[in-house]
DNA sequence: TCTGGGGTCCTAGGACCC
DNA sequence: TCTGGGGTCCTAGGACCC
């Protein structure tokens, strides 16, 4: 069997922790940029505040309701994300960690019969140690147990946060009560699809045949959905650390950008980002790409964004951030058009490497055992305070195309001079 | 004038996830 | 005036080969 433990509107409830005057109110977190609402509070949702609905447009209705509202702070949500995923492992021999607010456990070895209490133990654990509620989903396969998953959020009176589907009745109806938009894999354009051929319900679905879901539902992708639905597992756990194929830093401009000097700091500011990264996971990158976006209407209303790439294999592997760089400025300037408005610029790396298999090129010679000492200093630095003190002097210390982050809340955890104040 | 079939590799882009 | 960011996996289609 196979559980699923899931943090409860998670940013909301990190921001709650350390706001105890918040508790039972309205709170949502906006996206970076101060976009979009990413996470809201039952009582927001309750309000019928819409997840990812544009900030601007529900300001309004977010005042007259007095919701508390919060710029993202990812270095608190990291650190609490770290705190719960640990108390897990504390508890679990086998922990997936699938995204910041979500693991997979392996319950293989745990009596049927004891599921239950093992679970609301976890919950229990988990919420005293932390101080962030959780959901868990307990099944066969992964899809099931986010079936699991979500209907115990959905009746918390009921469920008490818990669902086991551990019997073919179980789950029977479980997948009758859920939507088929609701099923982990079946996103909006699935969805639509199959709402005309009038599937309804996560039990429409899994009586369908694979023939059909192989040519109706992205082939090999949907056959694997309808047995995970039956029961049968085919998404395994995954084990060990793994290293990431692509890695990536994108950000939206805090307002339109016309100046390629501009674009140019922001662009080395992603490449750094980038490297510390790939540092960070032992790995070096082949190729970088660089892209802009540009959104050249005046009128508001239209948003027709507009990408534009080029990228650059690199001789030999690395993960030196001045290299990086060096190789991201010409893609930019190859890219930039004066007169554009620019909204958004990324950096991207692939062809990723372990550090310790780069190919050397004949002329990369003694330069790298060099760069990689900088590269740790600076590394040893950064990641210990995260706030660039030491930075390459392309990024510019000028700030136009930085976000915009107004409502943003204090580092409680990681920074000494933000630590909360008891009395 | 006739003009196969099967394979690999690569890239771009779609769909999906949180 | 204002619409996030970072990933994975898969497929289709073009280029190329024999």
């Amino acid at each position: 069997m196979k559980a699923i433990v899931d943090c409860n509107c998670f940013y909301a409830a990190c921001e709650r922790l350390f706001q105890p005057s918040l508790h039972g109110k309205p709170v949502v977190v906006l996206s970076n940029n101060d976009g979009c609402i990413v996470s809201r509070s039952d009582e927001a949702k309750a309000l019928g505040i819409k997840m990812a609905g544009p900030y601007y447009q529900h300001k309004k209705e977010i005042e007259e309701n007095n919701i508390a509202v919060f710029s993202s702070n990812y270095y608190l949500y990291g650190d609490m994300s770290w705190r719960v995923m640990e108390t897990l492992r504390r508890h679990s021999p086998h922990v997936e960690v699938y995204s910041v607010d979500e693991s997979f456990l392996d319950l293989t070895g745990i009596a049927e019969n004891k599921l239950l209490e093992y679970s609301f133990f976890l919950k229990q654990t988990t919420e005293m140690w932390t101080g962030i509620p959780v959901s868990i989903g307990v099944a066969p396969t992964k899809v099931l147990s986010k079936v699991a998953n979500k209907l115990a959020k959905k009746d918390k009176a009921g469920t008490k946060g818990v669902m086991i589907l551990h019997t073919p009745e179980q789950q029977k109806k479980a997948l009758q009560n859920i939507a088929i938009e609701e099923i982990w894999g079946v996103g909006s354009a699935s969805a639509k699809k199959l709402r005309m051929h009038n599937i309804n319900t996560g039990w429409d679905l899994r009586n369908m045949g694979a023939g059909w879901a192989r040519k109706n539902l992205g082939g090999v992708v949907g056959v694997r959905l309808i047995k995970e639905l039956r029961g049968e597992s085919c998404i395994e756990m995954k084990t060990a650390l793994e290293t990431k194929k692509i890695i990536g830093t994108s950000r939206m401009f805090g307002k339109p950008v016309y100046e390629l000097k501009e674009i140019k700091e922001a662009v080395a500011t992603y490449v750094t980002r980038v490297a510390e990264k790939l540092r960070r996971q032992k790995s070096a990158a082949t190729t970088i790409t660089v892209f802009l976006v540009t959104n050249n209407y005046s009128n508001a209303y239209e948003y027709k964004p507009a990408r534009s790439s080029l990228y650059s294999i690199l001789l030999f592997a690395t993960s030196a951030t001045n290299l990086l760089i060096a190789h991201a400025m010409p893609l930019v300037e190859g890219l930039y058009k004066e007169g554009n408005k620019y909204i958004k610029a990324g950096v991207i790396v692939n062809d990723i490497v372990p550090e310790d298999a780069i190919q050397f090129n004949l002329f990369a010679k003694v330069v790298h055992s060099n760069e990689k000492v900088l590269m740790e200093t600076i590394d040893n630095i950064n990641f210990g305070i995260r706030n660039d003190l030491l930075k390459f002097a392309s990024l510019g210390t000028k700030t136009g195309w930085n976000m915009r982050q107004d409502k943003k809340s204090q580092l409680y955890t990681t920074r000494w001079e933000e630590l909360v104040n008891v009395r």
